[in-house]
DNA sequence: TTTGATGT
């Protein structure tokens, strides 16, 4: 071999070395943010289909799994922790978010009929984890087309409840919310609001992290008349990854995933003193 | 004590 090649091989082996060593560092720190803002770790597919690969973009306070397929959040994931005087600022603007290539506008549910629904709320994000964490739950990645009934009652009621009870009960609750599409990718395809994708409806996991921990769960369609009394949408976790083709809490050994998601268990959530309270718009 | 969003 000349010296010529010699100096190039070299010169390959140390770019492969920074890059390895580079990248290694990168999914590290990646990995710890990633353990820090989820229990038991983020969603993973559960089989490499089209419509359940996602990337995995990190925010400030929630982590969102985000599919180019379906133009949608097919998860978001944040924990919530007892705060002593829990306050949110004011609502700040709707933000397109580049990171999602797709060109989703602040305008893009304009006369559609359906509401930018937040996935990772507003106001519980922004008493738990600031300003800056609130902000960016206004990015339009954040956002699915809700129909108005859903997002502004039955669905504020449930995350009025999270924050305001079940918080300050168990001290920390794990969520994982996201949206729900029909069985057959073909049979939606064309659904859309602008390029996004419509959901039949959506899911909320709540789980009370720890020794043995508890779990509820919600999957509630767009068309509601929003007064339904919450336990009416009560799901186990595997019904929500049979839909979704997606495996929640990874980390979990068998055992305890199976006692924690083949069965919905409601001891200790004393639902029956928050199930009806009124919507608040 | 305002935590949901639209359309004018």
């Amino acid at each position: 071999m000349t010296s010529r090649w010699r100096r190039k091989a070299r010169r390959f082996g140390i770019t492969l070395l920074f890059v390895m060593v580079g990248s290694g560092l990168w999914y590290a720190q990646e990995r710890d943010y990633r353990d820090q803002l989820s229990w038991m770790g983020v969603p993973e597919w559960q089989q490499l289909t089209p419509t359940s690969f996602h990337r995995v973009l990190r925010n400030d306070g929630y982590l969102l799994g985000w599919s180019d397929v379906r133009v949608n959040a097919l998860w978001v994931s944040y924990l919530l922790q007892a705060v002593e005087d829990p306050r949110a600022g004011p609502r700040p603007s709707f933000r397109r978010d580049w990171r999602t290539l797709w060109p989703v506008g602040t305008d893009s549910y304009f006369g559609s009929g359906y509401d930018r629904g937040h996935l990772a709320p507003n106001y519980a994000i922004a008493a738990v984890h600031g300003p800056e964490a609130q902000e960016q739950t206004f990015l339009m990645s954040n956002m699915a087309p809700q129909r108005p009934d859903l997002n502004r009652r039955l669905w504020q009621r449930l995350e009025e409840v999270v924050m305001d009870h079940f918080v300050p009960r168990f001290g920390v609750i794990q969520v994982i919310t996201g949206p729900v599409f029909p069985e057959r990718f073909l049979d939606n395809v064309t659904h859309r609001v602008g390029l996004v994708e419509v959901p039949q409806a959506f899911y909320k996991i709540l789980v009370v992290p720890g020794e043995s921990p508890r779990a509820l769960a919600f999957l509630m369609p767009q068309e509601v008349s929003g007064d339904e009394p919450l336990d009416d949408f009560l799901v186990s976790i595997d019904a929500i990854e049979a839909r979704t083709g997606l495996d929640f809490f990874p980390s979990l050994s068998v055992e305890a995933a199976g006692e924690l998601e083949a069965e919905v268990n409601t001891a200790g959530w004393q639902l029956d003193d928050v199930a009806g309270l009124p919507a608040r718009f």
